[in-house]
DNA sequence: AACTTGGTTCCATTATTTGGGACACCGCAT
DNA sequence: ATGCGGTGTCCCAAATAATGGAACCAAGTT
């Protein structure tokens, strides 16, 4: 069994199919059926993908669940942003969470839904276009201008997602993002959606992720968002203060 | 690499650290150091764990976030299950959940804080014995007597887990809880945590979990309690009408 | 400079994986 | 009852990969 061909099952299950049968596997990876028979078999065995017996399908096992919950749980800051983000859930009503860069994709780290009519749904370990979010921008625009044109060299096209769509109009929307420091997107990644972020670095690894609210666009007007946003402002400064991390504004200056 | 090898890995990030050293790797799997560092450095680069290039230890990658994400997101009941506790959650200020069984244990699948000054706090992946709380005892009382004594022959021990201290004691709680439909606990699988739970079964795969409210035990009174276990089991109830599912109540009277 | 600690790489040796083919099982049609 | 198609399992000779001891590297400490 090759490293490559577990990860490549794994990628499968989180990114395209719920579950996977032998003959299916085989086909969708030009496998041998005895191959995809024994692999999922032996994965099966070694606890990472359990088997409903009725349907005979594989999916991952409840292991994945526990190593979801334990990722960067013992970090402290990401622990305390996530606590300052469950107050200002509870005080707007707005659904907020943490988001990391991976790539040209963002993923939710940790979230919680909003007490609003309508709600927004973004559950951990959900992913999006980088470009077309708040907290994506915002935390490629911590990035060099170097390293940004590396992972949009070839400007990606997703059906139905908005916002800037080359290379330099990402660029553009980054300076002003360096010098405001915060970001906002409204029908980017899905009409409706909107969006206030912020970024936080840990001092200690330098890694980035970003504090953000998610709305209904049609029902949070503009006011309200730069509301949130001086919200995120501040919640990202009194983790600053506390963690001597290092909130965008001073990134903005920083790019001057 | 053996898949046991990767296996092993997995669980001890799971279970026990939340990340790793290769020396730590070596001395506590027994590894020499070569087939550890080795095995680590490939599992990284086929993407099941990154890498803190500051401290250089190892941990679960963002994969397993969206493994995590997408366990059993695709089955109605479940979904269904989720939007009515969060519903409850809303309506009671009180966290709610759906926990499933591992063995001895039970883990959370699904959950939200409520909206309590003191927070009780269950996020999925959060593992527990299933001797000692509502949700575990409400599932066990699904099984046969046969597979609940295989389960726990040996009685297991665990410092500061209160509730059935023997096989006998827990069966005699089980013959209620199947009498009764709903389960509760208090101070049991820790001081201070309580809970009510009831469960539900998917026709379809025999599969079952349990709803439940967790709560802080000291500030939900009896009669509180009852309430709660009421709306589960009215929850349950529209469930199983929607679903063809199968409540706990009907479960009592199998067993009659 | 020498030592300690943590980690990496190489390669001869050892162990495991692989996939074709035979087979089992089940549902469906005749 | 029989045959067919689809899904999945198992075996084993052949092919491929993993392994771990030893040497080495880097950084920090004495």
């Amino acid at each position: 069994m090759s490293l490559a061909k577990v990860a490549a099952i794994l990628r499968r299950l989180a990114r395209d199919q719920h579950d996977l049968a032998v003959g299916e596997l085989a086909e969708a990876m030009n496998w041998p059926k005895s191959s995809a028979s024994r692999l999922l078999k032996d994965m099966h065995q070694h606890g990472l993908l359990e088997r409903d017996y009725g349907t005979r399908r594989y999916r991952p096992s409840l292991l994945m669940l526990q190593l979801a919950a334990r990722y960067r749980s013992a970090e402290p800051l990401v622990e305390a942003a996530d606590k300052a983000l469950a107050e200002l859930t509870r005080r707007t009503g707005q659904a907020t969470g943490i988001s990391v860069l991976d790539e040209q994709d963002v993923v939710v780290l940790r979230s919680r839904a909003g007490s609003q009519p309508l709600r927004v749904v973004t559950p951990p370990g959900d992913r999006g276009p980088a470009w077309a979010t708040s907290t994506g921008r915002v935390l490629l625009a911590r990035l060099t201008d170097e390293e940004i044109a590396r992972r949009f060299r070839k400007f990606p096209r997703r059906p139905g997602v908005g916002g800037p769509a080359s290379l330099e109009a990402l660029m553009q929307r980054i300076q002003r993002i360096r010098a405001a420091g915060w970001e906002e997107a409204a029908n980017e990644a899905m009409t409706g959606l909107g969006g206030v972020s912020v970024a936080v670095e840990d001092a200690q690894n330098g890694d980035a992720f970003a504090l953000y609210f998610a709305f209904s666009s049609l029902h949070v007007h503009k006011q309200q968002r730069r509301e949130l946003a001086r919200h995120l402002r501040e919640a990202a400064d009194a983790l600053a203060r506390r963690f001597n991390a290092q909130p965008a504004a001073t990134l903005g200056r920083a790019y001057g």
